[in-house]
DNA sequence: ATTAAATTTGACACATCTGTCCAAAACAAT
DNA sequence: ATTGTTTTGGACAGATGTGTCAAATTTAAT
């Protein structure tokens, strides 16, 4: 399975479509130097990016969070045993929220 | 649906055991303080605090990482519209990746 | 009502995080 | 090789997070 980081998915695609990290992070309002951070995975992504990077790159927003959602569930859980059934647990409570 | 945050969870049976807070906080190694912040949700618990609070509450310690991940992706993510898919996909990429 | 224990509060120190700035390096094009 | 553009690196400032300490409050017992 691929298990794509969210800073290769969207450096994947911002070259894919050529535009240059300076248009990209100019339209986040952040520093190219920021950007270029996140696309290598030292930093990690705000969620303020994604509507904004769903835009200028044109990938659906659905697809973007999730891919960031995965990412950082698996930098920030990823030594617990039990995540798996933790995973299961949220999403239920999350849909019953959700009504 | 409950939706039990982590910290209700632990204070609930640590007053059904009847324990003081000092005790499980000097179990832990952190200050009574400290661990009064987290059971009233003023503060995250740590991960580290998982398997000993699992040991002294006398608590599966699956259950404890269940509610601990449950309750922090509440707060993490609260506000992704696409968070379902996120954790399903989520739960794939670290099923496929334990292998 | 006093005393003792448990719990909460708020100020504090120290560490970590987040993004910027600007200089350096890598890359293209001619 | 020089110039222009993109990208990266690292020092930095300000914000946020983590836990401690000591004092204040609450609770329980007598």
């Amino acid at each position: 399975m691929s298990t794509v980081t969210f800073g290769d998915y969207i450096r994947k695609r911002r070259e894919e479509i050529e535009l240059p990290l300076r248009k990209v992070a100019a339209y986040l309002d952040i520093d190219t130097s920021t950007l270029s951070k996140v696309e290598r995975g030292e930093r990690p992504a705000s969620p303020d990016y994604l509507k904004p990077l769903s835009e200028i790159l044109e990938l659906d927003l659905k697809e973007v969070q999730t891919t960031y959602i995965a990412d950082k569930i698996s930098k920030d859980f990823g030594g617990l045993e039990h995540l798996s059934e933790g995973l299961k647990e949220a999403e239920k409570q999350i849909k019953s929220k959700k009504r």
